[in-house]
DNA sequence: AGTAAATGGTCTCCATATAGCCCATAAAAG
DNA sequence: CTTTTATGGGCTATATGGAGACCATTTACT
């Protein structure tokens, strides 16, 4: 990343990424693995597994969903099936609909 | 990260960082968004912002839950004060836990 | 109490994700 | 059709996230 990005997130996205990652700690210490173990088990190291429990906002999604999905966090309260259908059909949703977004050609006038 | 980390997945995360990804598309559309102006608002590039819808694995997750925050995909399915609530319990509870996870001393007897 | 383990926090190094360009294609509007 | 614009790729440079050490503290078992 050129010249240091500053990021900002909104408190939704700040309180979403703390919340899942309470969740993890309280699913880990449920089922009474260590830091060590868990990471172990997500393929990545004990530093990082901290970092996400704190809900630390840089990190991978796919490891924080990875370390989720061993602890039995259910991401979008689903389990695998009904995320895989609905996967499905939100593509085929997707594939009907008009391939990019197209301004009018003056100003937006959603405005009064 | 050291020697080339070669992570890997479990189906159930990618389906969900793959949904997510999907749903944000699919919010983007429905608002007339083009990906540059989602990114603009958002506070990153467009390339992030394809890779985000594409469900690529290796984006922070500050970044995914930010974009699907603006286009208005809920995580966990709950409103901004639901979620608060909700991380203010989840905290408590866990501060009533044991602080660390302890072994029995020999070996887990978990099995038969 | 003592002891061993788990956690929290540093630090350094390096692989890489990201910004910010480009260009080609696709697709919408006129 | 032509024009305009969004999208999907590339590419390079650079900031940084993560691994793998380390040490201090806290915690839980004996």
């Amino acid at each position: 990343m050129p010249k240091s990005i500053t990021r900002t997130y909104s408190r939704y996205s700040r309180d979403a990424v703390a919340l899942l990652g309470a969740l993890i700690r309280e699913a880990r210490n449920e089922r009474k693995l260590t830091a060590q173990e868990l990471a172990d088990r997500a393929g990545i190291s004990r530093g990082l597994l901290q970092r996400i429990e704190k809900g630390n906002l840089k990190c991978e999604i796919g490891a924080v969903f990875e370390v989720a999905t061993i602890v039995g966090v259910k991401l979008f309260d689903a389990d695998e099936s009904t995320l895989t259908k609905h996967l499905r059909q939100t593509k085929e949703k997707l594939a009907l609909l008009p391939k990019s977004v197209r301004k009018k050609s003056k100003a937006i006038r959603d405005d009064f």
